[in-house]
DNA sequence: GACGGAATTTGCCGCAGCGCAAATAAGATT
DNA sequence: AATCTTATTTGCGCTGCGGCAAATTCCGTC
């Protein structure tokens, strides 16, 4: 486990503002967690006994419904909070979190949550502004669902990979994680063979370059015009 | 204006566990607003000076996308809070909210939203829990909107405005504010043409009753089992 | 009680995109 | 290098539901 330090933390936005030795004292009472591909940091339906941050890899959040189908809500970045149950008043996970490749980890007990908020305003003001945004996205997901199509929907999807893990090579912007076709349709409400016919026209067209979990943006501003539909139905 | 009473917002959730002297304060800065049928309380983009407590009516929150779409998001009922973006970190207000029927709103400047957080610590964990409970919505219509067809998420659209706002006849259950086909179109992410087909259909099966502006539900658990999919495409 | 505007109903057509199924392809394993 | 597993591609048919358009009904209003 080794000695956590602080500048672990210090640079995040949602410690921003909060004095070294404060920092020191939520560090002290963290516990950080290597978490393998593949596997969950925490699950759906659980009791939610901790939150908590990531530091370094990405995650995958999904929610499964009674009947079997899984619809991926967003992907962590690193510096990002999760499994914040409490903030929302639940005391279960309302979701998955699967790594989506090797992660690491900050672990928190979940009664700690109250006591940082009050004793760390810019804390509180900072996580509760991340749900705010996230209320945000998740209504732009209606939106989106509501009124674009399905060429559309993938296109921003894409989009905001790319923005959010996008990295930067010589041939184009790669979205730095493994992501499967599948893991496109369940973030876009699609089908794994609509993506890939998708992205095989996309290919085509030099749009984008793309090959077994991997997806590569070489005209992201093509694709953004297909994003927002100005598209003429090339 | 009249001299609002503290009895006013007593009984509310949002304003449990705060004591008489503090009720008195915070009902002292509210100014109290009617707002007219169709008219707005407040308006997407608009700076948001006020968040508001409705008290009395029905008011619909509603997105508009550039392309002139627009998507319901939610109704509100009375005892809730709405425009409160600032506990979202957010300067202009996210959707419009119009009226649904003549309504009775108290408002308060958006200011003093820092402090009825922190003064009143079980108003800001309602008041966020609310947010919490919002984004949790906002995550169901996602997933119905991916994983359901027209047909079950109209169902569970009336069925979720029966349970919010029904009011019981001896023919059935009515939804009691004005609500057109395009209404629900709106909030179930379909057209007025489908809605208006659902609803005929339905009709027929004795399910619902409805006219213009209006519908009643006469038998919840038929169209539960629409909303289920448990339906063996009746 | 006739008129006008808005809401609703319904028929018909077309197609985006899903489901099914089978063929490849790309890594992983031994 | 041969084999196995998992991801991807692609063809084909079908259908849910949106788009268009026209008819009808409801309700407020003068």
């Amino acid at each position: 486990m080794g000695s956590l330090d602080r500048s672990l933390i210090a640079g995040l936005p949602v410690f921003g503002g909060i004095a070294p030795t404060d920092l020191d004292r939520i560090i002290g009472q963290a516990r950080s967690l290597r978490i393998a591909k593949d596997q969950p940091v925490f699950e759906q339906e659980k009791q939610a006994d901790s939150f908590f941050l990531l530091l370094d890899g990405h995650v995958r959040v999904v929610k499964s419904t009674p009947d079997g189908h899984e619809v991926t809500v967003r992907y962590i970045s690193p510096g990002e909070l999760m499994g914040i149950a409490h903030a929302l008043g639940l005391t279960t996970y309302p979701a998955t979190a699967i790594a989506a490749v090797d992660c690491i980890v900050l672990g928190w007990p979940s009664r700690l949550w109250p006591t940082f908020a009050a004793d760390f305003p810019s804390f509180g003001s900072n996580a509760y502004k991340a749900v705010g945004s996230r209320l945000q996205d998740a209504h732009s997901r209606v939106i989106e669902m509501s009124t674009e199509q399905v060429e559309q929907r993938v296109a921003r999807g894409l989009l905001k990979l790319v923005k959010q893990s996008g990295k930067k090579t010589d041939e184009g912007i790669l979205i730095d994680f493994p992501i499967s076709r599948q893991d496109i349709a369940e973030m876009t409400g699609t089908t794994l063979h609509t993506v890939s016919r998708l992205l095989s026209a996309w290919e085509n067209q030099g749009l984008v370059k793309s090959g077994r979990q991997k997806v590569m943006v070489v005209e992201p501003h093509r694709l953004l015009v297909i994003a927002e539909g100005r598209d003429e139905k090339a």
